[in-house]
DNA sequence: GCTATTATTTAGCGATTGGTCAATAAGTAA
DNA sequence: TTACTTATTGACCAATCGCTAAATAATAGC
């Protein structure tokens, strides 16, 4: 007479949720829900899209801040390697292979839609998230890339970075970050033409960083 | 006893303005008010930052929408300049200079408060903004700037626009945006140290599209 | 089965949203 | 002064926002 049990079977109604799995799936919800509408997007549609009412969410979440916060931490603190400047640390491996594993990892890492557009909303709005994100770029691994890039260039000046290596910096960074902006911003309709064959984003971002490199060599003269 | 009569002299009390000039007042104010706070920002806050009543608002611009679509007009299709196609196509024109003088100019037009803002709040929303302006960059400028880039390089390829010579160009367009992303949405936080002596836009621009131009030629060997 | 716990829902509140409409008052022409 | 146009306002509305309190029902331990 009914096929319940057949659905059953396939999805298990599991109306009560033990509360690690439901926090888990709130927030994994609220990460993609975020990115996409904004931290303005309203809470009845994100608790629509998990199928609860919008009160069960303040059970798990007693204000809106505080999911906000959560998602922040997910997305953001918890994407920071800290193995990357143990990476740029590393006597053994030379400067342009330094360069070039960070920011293919760094690309892989940060290059997802959550996370550009998370970054982004946070920016034009109260710049929390965007804020602490790029403190901790500019004390940790800005400053060893510009090392590694004087090593490159045969410059053994122990001065802090110039305006111009950072510049120069800031235009490979730029440049890796404005995929992200194309793909999870822009969309779709300014992308590359997908007929002909395209490169991968571990082809571009190594290209970008050899590009880097071999312009810092004309740019920064030798000294010594 | 009282100095009105000194405050009118300064500022005219012209409570009933002309309807032209009120339009503009309200265009004027909604821009940097939209590019502030995107288009979800609440429309008693701009009319209360112009002095006025929200209903005042509605008498000029029936609908958000309408206002909206008014701040689109000024802010991005009007900032486009045909001028650049024209430029791109001078035969007089060495490639070297007509891609620093694109971007020199492009620079100055678009890294302001109110364009990079609102083309990113588009992009983050309805796309409505951003696609059109993208379809304009990709069907007239970009084109012409990888010809003159092959030019540069001694290719004398017809052929359309190879996806490595796409992205190559992306890196630089991205190199430069990035500064208005840097500038106005992630704020001052993400800004060099100032005490340093600092480069201007244009310097900074001349030397990205120089070590565009240094890489090209480095990548796509000549091919005659 | 019985009971205690708690995940979940129903109902609703106060404030805020974009938007409407009729009344008001500042200019203009006679 | 008078009459007319219209820029401007005050009062209000339906829908929606984040959020709360109390009732309900599913589960676990006994």
């Amino acid at each position: 007479m009914n096929n319940s049990s057949l659905i059953e079977d396939l999805v298990p109604p599991k109306k009560r949720m033990s509360p690690q799995d439901r926090e888990r799936q709130i927030v994994n919800q609220a990460i993609q829900f975020f990115a996409k509408h904004g931290f303005e997007g309203q809470l009845r549609f994100l608790t629509e899209e998990l199928g609860i009412t919008h009160t069960l969410l303040y059970h798990y979440f007693p204000t809106k801040q505080d999911l906000i916060d959560r998602v922040y931490q997910e997305v953001v603190v918890q994407r920071w390697k800290p193995e990357w400047e143990e990476l740029l640390n590393d006597p053994k491996i030379s400067p342009e292979q330094k360069l070039l594993d960070f920011y293919i990892d760094y690309a892989q890492t940060i290059l997802t839609f959550d996370f550009v557009r998370i970054l982004i909303f946070s920016g034009l709005a109260d710049k929390v998230i965007s804020d602490r994100f790029f403190n901790l770029l500019q004390t940790t691994v800005i400053p060893k890339l510009i090392r590694e890039t004087r090593r490159y260039c045969g410059i053994k000046s122990q001065k802090k970075p110039t305006s111009q290596e950072i510049e120069h910096l800031m235009g490979l960074h730029g440049g890796i970050f404005y995929l992200g902006i194309r793909r999870w911003i822009y969309g779709p309709s300014f992308q590359i033409d997908m007929s002909a064959p395209t490169q991968t984003d571990n082809e571009i971002v190594k290209e970008r960083v050899t590009c880097y490199l071999l312009a810092a060599q004309s740019l920064f003269k030798k000294e010594t």
